[in-house]
DNA sequence: TCGTAGTACTACGAGAAGTAGTACTACACG
DNA sequence: CGTGTAGTACTACTTCTCGTAGTACTACGA
């Protein structure tokens, strides 16, 4: 998985915000605030399905897009090539949990407990 | 804190790899087997002081170069600046910590065990 | 005083990402 | 059935970052 631009990561963040796949139109509309061409936000699409972070199906002559993976698989994922950066990951993962507010701790130990007694 | 190329993170190796401040020389020691030019180790070392990656401190004539932030640090960092690529943090760090090993979890568990009783 | 280690400054090429234009296609509607 | 239009595919330009390194200047030690 690589890494995403500004822009592309808006466009993610569109596509994450619905349930079901989207038409480029619908993203360039949610991005109007930007004042993008059309064919800006067609081109990223492409670039993100390129890269697999995105699947798009036809839908007539029009491909519909939507996210490959979750928002959070996403963000696992950037957090996990984090810690693949250095050869001692225990000593990160501890740094990590100290470092967490005291409200995530507890996101982090439930998650941790259901896990061991599914 | 913004993000490092591969030959940045070669050089924060080096320099994570030593507990005292190191001269440019050093580093381009370090990196031998590469055959990269002494000027080139400086200006990656330079750029890595621009973005606050290491701090530097003269020593005569020369610049020794230290780490900014342990290796433990940055990769929480990331691992943070993942996390706050999404408005759900709750549910991406339940996603982790679904992902993570077995193994990881119990480094997780015992750190956030720590961390409730100082 | 002169060689050398070291720095500062500059530069260039490649790749990624932001941005968008142009040319082609196919469907709907008159 | 012809044509406008939505939509795509392809191409291109620009900016930024990073890898890479050369050159010119400086200061210390022999």
């Amino acid at each position: 998985m690589g890494k995403l631009g500004e822009l592309e990561r808006a466009v993610m963040d569109a596509l994450w915000g619905r349930d079901s796949p989207v038409s480029v139109r619908a993203v360039h509309e949610a991005l109007a605030d930007r004042g993008l061409a059309y064919t800006t936000v067609m081109t990223v699409l492409s670039r993100l399905a390129d890269k697999g972070f995105v699947r798009r199906e036809r839908d007539g002559r029009a491909w519909l897009y939507a996210p490959a993976a979750s928002r959070d698989q996403y963000v696992a994922e950037l957090m996990f090539e984090a810690l693949g950066e250095t050869g001692d990951r225990d000593g990160a993962l501890t740094h990590f949990a100290q470092a967490v507010s005291a409200e995530e701790a507890d996101v982090l130990r439930k998650a941790l407990t259901r896990k061991r007694r599914p």
